[in-house]
DNA sequence: CGCGCTGTTGATCGGGTTCAACGCAAGTGG
DNA sequence: CCACTTGCGTTGAACCCGATCAACAGCGCG
């Protein structure tokens, strides 16, 4: 384990000096001389929403890093039913590493920006760097705890549960410190209504009658069809059938 | 990376002699020495289906590796409705690394008989060998998708695709070799119509009549409850909604 | 035997889906 | 500038799948 104070020292490209990812990232797993290596081959790029970063089955050939925005990772059964089967944030790694084929599709839910690199570099790195494949682990796992909560949240809970615990779940993910404190807190949805609708297991129609529900009972409030305005983050707690 | 073959040479501990978990397991990413200073410490048990391996919210003292039978994880909601989040087959590995407190709850769905270690023997372990590390991030990987195909069946599937989807996720994980076969199967139910219903998001009612109704439609035929042969699997799948 | 446990079957109910109409804001092109 | 379109969201009405409530069957066991 090298000192970790180099990090700050000279010798880091200018295109990581002020990301967010090697802070909290993976790529605050690396050395400065792999940083180097990294960002030769890496390029940062700008997505809008809708745009697909991974195709569905389809030969993975970079990994990425998400700078910005967010990514939700869909399957679809044959006859079209989707489900939306994670979210990905900033600084998140993005990509199934080990296999070559995706498990599912990526999409760019809101404009995303993102820092890739070639597969063979991360696959090479990550025989090399340990420490990186550690915090690969470390997310994975976390993705994983993320997976099963949700697993409860679709197998268990009403329509209306569902949408609260959406609801808190971007409020967490878009502002944790904001949302950890007791006051209100107020965010733009990254997800339509079709989205939350996939991500939830539901339809459009029921996620738009209960978030008409939540907002004729004063939970929130609706700017714009996207802004949402927390006033008592307990009180969609108590709605979100912990 | 040392040479394999050496995994099987003499040296290694008589507990682990004809484990199948330091072949497909865990263990294998072990050196004989490691291997060794393992089985120092290790244990193994049998214990009975409802055994609680480790408690929700319990702080774990120790990671076990799975030798048969099947290892149910479970969630509960405040209300007592119950989720199971993930099922477990030897040679898995059990225990949530990189964190003292589980997220769920485990428990004995069958007899299962275990070898455990301590905590601090594999956390050590994990920091020596990044082999071991390797597996860890493997299963948890396989596990991660495991989650998320599971989502979408909880989020998207009528009961009739749930109980169908269960039944080939059984007779693909009880025996994968017949499974990939095109002709017959049969096999013994690791789970209870409760424990099924748990897992599908649905009530006992409702498995118990999309079982008789696969049954009546000759997909399948039910023995004592839990014995179940299925004739011609591609019938199943055709019913399971891919 | 009676008892408890697990699973099945029936009848009824209700939450969420489905189908359909409408509102509203942002283009787009004459 | 205004008519038209298109996409997204909301609302209403009817329906249906799965939940709920209830009764019962098989089976091991004291």
């Amino acid at each position: 384990m090298t000192d970790r104070q180099d990090i700050h020292s000279s010798g880091i490209p200018a295109l990581c000096a002020a990301c967010e990812a090697r802070h909290r990232g993976v790529c605050g797993a690396l050395e400065p001389a792999q940083l180097v290596a990294l960002s030769k081959t890496s390029s940062k790029q700008r997505v809008q929403p809708g745009a697909e970063l991974v195709g569905d089955e389809e030969t993975v050939d970079h990994y990425s890093n998400i700078l910005s925005g967010v990514v939700k990772l869909t399957k679809t059964l044959s006859d079209g039913r989707q489900q939306i089967v994670g979210l990905q944030f900033a600084p998140d790694f993005l990509g199934r590493p080990f296999r070559s084929e995706s498990a599912a599709n990526a999409e760019a839910a809101t404009e995303v920006s993102l820092c890739s690199f070639p597969r063979a570099t991360i696959e090479r790195m990550l025989r090399e760097s340990p420490q990186l494949e550690h915090r690969i682990l470390t997310q994975t796992l976390k993705e994983l705890d993320e997976a099963r909560d949700w697993m409860v949240t679709l197998g268990r809970k009403t329509a209306a549960e569902k949408v609260a615990s959406f609801l808190l779940l971007i409020a967490r993910n878009i502002d944790p410190a904001r949302a950890a404190g007791a006051e209100g807190i107020s965010f733009d949805l990254p997800l339509t209504r079709a989205d939350i609708a996939d991500f939830l297991g539901l339809t459009i129609e029921t996620v738009s009658r209960q978030l008409t529900r939540l907002r004729t009972d004063g939970v929130i409030s609706i700017e714009h069809n996207r802004q949402v305005f927390v006033g008592n983050l307990s009180r969609l707690e108590a709605r979100s059938g912990i």
